[in-house]
DNA sequence: GACATCCATGTAGCAACGCTACACACTCCG
DNA sequence: CGGAGTGTGTAGCGTTGCTACATGGATGTC
């Protein structure tokens, strides 16, 4: 019926906790779990269940829940309605990255953003090992992540998915490697290689392991890193060879590193905002977001000239 | 912002005054002036003017109210979400009709309806050449109306559309008619005859000028009513011929009363269900709107039957 | 041209609602 | 067995949205 308590019904199916969507809300747990109470009382079925010292929600709470979703879109794009009208992008915009695409997209798209009088981003970044980046949809406004081709973590949680850019994913060389004549390598070519990998749980283990399959023989990985400076500077002293995202690559070695095109695997990777469908529909945000699409075309189109 | 006010302003997008909303909603105009206020202060611009001594929406305003039915709309979505988790299609549903279709239709489905605990429907008809039907959508949950070929007159005024069934327009002849002895009948074989037509503005007038158009002569009418009984009762007396919807027939003149099937122009007219998007949504109308279609189904296979 | 009428809109007051603060019951874990 | 974490009741208070009544314009009529 009200909207105000379907919305602290949404949040908890989010987050799980009265509690915490009293903190979320700027509420006490008291006032939530009063307004859950009333909710559940027109509905006239039990919408959540004690479970330890917590409570989850039933299958009615579940399906009210979606609900209220599409309620919330509504409203929200009732909103970006009028401020359309107003011509009116204000506002503040949180966005949290993974460190690569912060690092290549964001100075850029923060610069454009800075021209929009009135429009905010507050940008963070969290290693992608340690945050779950779908449930961190709850607390940002825009979450960028990413996701190796065919892989979909995000499908199913009722999450709008905008794709920025797809980046191959290059072996990077030391400087007089054998192999930095080729114009392009196959799983083949690097029998024999030391790696430097990423860390259990990073997708780039996933690529290393299908490389391993395709040459039929297995990989050494010497060490496992998870930043992207480590790694370059690993493979410059020489110590081994290492999986690239082209365009993120810091380009700080000049002539001592070198990237090859990686051929017989899929190997790239999707970057992709995440969010809420309400928030989405924010006028702020899609501001945001079509600044990252042209900051991410344009960065793509930078490194297709200098190849 | 808030739902309410914008349910405020949607109303008045419908129904032109502050006064009749109030009287809508029950509430005092006063108390509908000041929510208003309040959103338009919110709005940041004005989503009103004054125009005579009542007031009209500007462009704004108007925006505002469409978003306002989609908000609308997903929260009587929410509600039909839970009452069909409880099956629960409990409720009063108020339906007004053209005669004709309440005299096919209403009888049999108010008597399945019966047979649904809790479920209340208020029937009542109109006059369609005295009212505007659409408009009926702002005081009635489900509107019968109808519509020819190709006519579609509330189209543009975002009102949902339910088609329950075309019903051909059959030639009404009075037995031992000339005519009696074909299985069918073109517009060039009823030249010379004299019709019991409609008033100006019916729809049937229509079909009678493209029977005009097809058989290159002018037709004579000789009365013009609105009511099928009496039409019928003329054609009985030998005074007409005239166009009758061939389920509706009233079938007590039996054996007076010859109906043949009219080829060459579109004689046909649907018969639809107009509501309003939100009011659409709800379980127990959707309920009514079941039981109308399974009816009219019903009525179809039996005059199949009997040609 | 004065008056009745029909609008929308202010103002004061009241009732209802949703929040905080605090106390309490319960479960898990060291 | 406490202690820290949950969710939930109760009392009280501030805010909000309503009614009742009064006011200001615009319209139409005798």
């Amino acid at each position: 019926m009200d909207v105000q308590r379907l919305e602290l019904l949404r949040e908890l199916a989010e987050r799980r906790s009265i509690t915490e969507v009293a903190r979320a809300t700027h509420r006490t747990p008291s006032a939530v779990s009063q307004q859950l109470k009333v909710l559940e009382r027109e509905a006239g079925l039990p919408l959540t269940e004690r479970s330890g010292r917590g409570l989850i929600l039933t299958d009615a709470g579940r399906a009210l829940a979606r609900s209220a979703t599409d309620v919330a879109v509504a409203l929200a794009r009732a909103r970006a309605v009028w401020d359309e009208f107003r011509n009116d992008a204000t506002g503040e915009v949180s966005l949290v990255t993974f460190p690569t695409a912060g690092e290549m997209l964001l100075p850029g798209a923060v610069r454009s953003i800075s021209a929009v009088p009135g429009l905010v981003v507050n940008c963070t970044d969290k290693d992608p090992e340690l945050s779950d980046f779908p449930a961190l949809t709850a607390e940002y406004d825009i979450v960028l992540a990413y996701s190796l081709r065919g892989q979909v973590p995000w499908g199913g949680r009722g999450l709008t998915v905008v794709p920025l850019m797809t980046e191959p994913l290059d072996v990077g060389l030391p400087a007089g490697h054998r192999l930095t004549s080729r114009s392009w390598i196959t799983p083949a070519d690097v029998i024999g290689e030391t790696w430097i990998g990423a860390p259990e749980g990073y997708p780039f283990e996933r690529i290393l392991h299908q490389i391993e399959q395709k040459a039929g023989s297995q990989i050494t990985i010497a060490q496992k890193f998870a930043d992207l400076r480590v790694i370059e500077a690993f493979v410059v002293a020489g110590l081994g060879i290492a999986l690239v995202p082209r365009y993120t690559w810091g380009g700080d070695q000049p002539g001592r590193l070198v990237l090859k095109p990686l051929r017989g695997v899929d190997a790239e990777r999707q970057i992709v905002a995440l969010m809420r469908p309400d928030r989405a529909e924010r006028l702020a945000v899609r501001t945001v977001l079509e600044v990252l699409r042209t900051e991410a075309a344009r960065v793509q189109a930078q490194h297709a000239l200098i190849p």
